[in-house]
DNA sequence: ACGCCCAGAATAAATACGCC
DNA sequence: GGCGTATTTATTCTGGGCGT
């Protein structure tokens, strides 16, 4: 007679060694590991066993929904962002300057911050402008906004028709569809940090 | 303390059966 | 045929124990 799961299972598979139980137990681990948390820890927390978690991650069964609320209901995580949890790796949080790559072509130095983010919501650039340099005669355009801050030196910044010259701690923000051209009217170098809420590269 | 394994209990779904 | 109940079966889950 059929069980409750009557489907087909391919033969090389173990009973609950499903692709989605895998990745539920997958999920767990990883979520479990983020927390810093042993299977003892984790099953005292959510009221199951610690053979139940240790179960679950080994893909060995697929927990029903009551089971898995009931575990998740130990982690400060709801079910939804369990299973939209990205889960590849930890991604580098701390860059060396000689880990931040130059972007750009010309004399205006641009390194990108996170340059492996391939999906970044906001790309972040250290910039150096040198001495009389600037973006070029045209007017620049793109797409999202842009912002930075000096932190030292000075810079010109115009978008739109309308210009001010920039000094350490003064920043600009505005959308990139406007045209602009950053320039570095003194005799230092300018130094920012500048942010784009649309990629780079 | 950790993760894993095992045997048994509990649970849920499919099926069989009897009654109307 | 439709409905309710009993039985069967597969799966999940627990408690205890093992090796590291």
């Amino acid at each position: 007679m059929a069980g409750r799961d009557s489907l087909p299972q391919p033969p090389e598979q173990s009973p609950g060694d499903t692709g989605a139980g895998d990745d539920v137990g997958v999920r767990l681990k990883a979520v479990r590991k983020l927390y810093g948390w042993s299977q003892r820890q984790l099953a005292g927390r959510a009221g199951v066993t610690n053979a139940t978690i240790s179960l679950i991650e080994q893909g060995r069964v697929s927990p029903s929904v009551g089971s898995l609320k009931k575990v998740l209901d130990g982690i400060p995580i709801s079910l939804s962002d369990f299973f939209t949890l990205q889960l590849d790796g930890n991604p580098q949080v701390f860059f060396r300057a000689k880990e931040m790559p130059r972007v750009g072509e010309g004399s205006i130095e641009q390194r990108l911050l996170a340059p492996d983010n391939e999906e970044p919501s906001l790309s972040l650039l250290y910039e150096t402008y040198p001495p009389g340099s600037d973006t070029g005669p045209e007017l620049l355009t793109g797409e999202g906004d842009v912002g930075g801050v000096v932190i030292s030196g000075r810079l010109e910044v115009t978008v739109a028709g309308e210009s001010a010259v920039l000094g350490p701690g003064d920043g600009y923000c505005f959308s990139s569809c406007r045209p602009h051209r950053f320039r570095n009217p003194g005799e230092v170098d300018c130094v920012l940090v500048s942010a784009k809420s649309h990629p780079i590269v």
